[in-house]
DNA sequence: AAATCGTTAGAACGACCGGTATAGTGCTGT
DNA sequence: ACAGCACTATACCGGTCGTTCTAACGATTT
């Protein structure tokens, strides 16, 4: 039983993962299901056993997406030792990110742009993700002694999109440095004393 | 023969208008040449006669959404009486776009998140279109003092692009004013005294 | 030994894709 | 009157799309 629902993953992952990787490469409709079955090594069955249709599948690939980059993203940011160096962690990472070879933008974002406002629950998927990484840059904020937490996590979270835009655009990972020169700014000017 | 060239263009506009409203509400790849034909009310053979090809549509409608937008861009920030007041006017123009029904994004953005690396000429448009803008923002910043025009004109395309993204996927065009007040920061920051 | 279940392989479905071929229409300048 | 030209209308091409169906396979459970 267990050795069956370890094989049943495996074949679920193998899907996933190929979706994954082709969506990211080469967008989301210009992949066709037989390209995934083909390079997940599955039969075309399993698919529609497995994900109900490609939407299905998608939705499933943007959920992965989301959980796997939040997971890597509190994980990196937890490195700062104090919540302002936390903040522009948040940076250092991005930069990180942004220089990795398979780096296209934000698989959820690239979504959103592609489905206008055609497919809700994309938006919805992206919107879910968002939440709480806003929620965890306000509790640094917070903890930063900022004057209003929530419009400091409004605007670190406004840099991060923008950064991601103008990286994937330019190809430079330095928009992360950009971004962030601008988040210490911001920091200061939140968290710091009042303009004198 | 004026007359001729008249009629011409209006199938060529024809054309090129209904591409861009289907492509900017459904997406690029989503929206098929049929419907396109049917919408500009035109034969099918003519959109190969004027474009070529699809790809040349695309193209074609691309270069017309950046013209267009920087037109509309400059003349709307122009109302700023000082440079400052030009560089903040930006997000006023912004958050007026954001507001109207048809704001789906920036359409050379969306594009380019739609093709990932697929399509070089689409890349190519997107930075043509994004290189007066920031010089425009620089010419903006040097005017107002700023110790370092050219970053600071990055910071405000950096932010520009963080409203977008942010309206397209929250849905409030309030994005701009967030955007609005880091700007203020950062302009002050870059041609405000020194920090005291 | 028989039944169940996830999976496989491949054919087939109707719909649509981008692009081409062809014949015809109406206006143009000569 | 006539040739030229942009445009129309429609049928058609091979290919791909997402999806469904069927028959069989192998391993597990009963």
């Amino acid at each position: 039983m267990d050795v069956e629902r370890a094989s049943t993953e495996t074949v679920r992952n193998r899907l996933l993962n190929a979706a994954r990787a082709l969506f990211c490469r080469q967008g989301i409709r210009a992949t066709g299901v037989d390209e995934i079955i083909r390079e997940a090594g599955v039969a075309r069955m399993t698919l529609y056993h497995q994900f109900g249709s490609k939407n299905g599948l998608i939705a499933a690939c943007l959920r992965a997406e989301g959980e796997e980059w939040r997971a890597w993203f509190f994980n990196r940011i937890a490195r700062g030792q104090t919540p302002v160096d936390s903040l522009l962690e948040v940076f250092d990472a991005l930069e990180e990110w942004f220089g990795s070879a398979a780096f296209h933008g934000c698989s959820l974002m690239n979504a959103v742009a592609e489905h206008r406002n055609q497919d809700a629950a994309i938006l919805a998927e992206t919107l879910a993700h968002k939440r709480p990484v806003i929620s965890r840059l306000a509790d640094l904020a917070r903890h930063a002694g900022a004057r209003d937490p929530e419009a400091l996590a409004g605007q670190i979270d406004l840099l991060i999109d923008g950064a991601i835009v103008k990286a994937m655009i330019s190809g430079k990972p330095a928009a992360a440095r950009e971004a962030r020169a601008m988040a210490a700014t911001l920091v200061a000017a939140s968290v710091g004393r009042l303009p004198c």
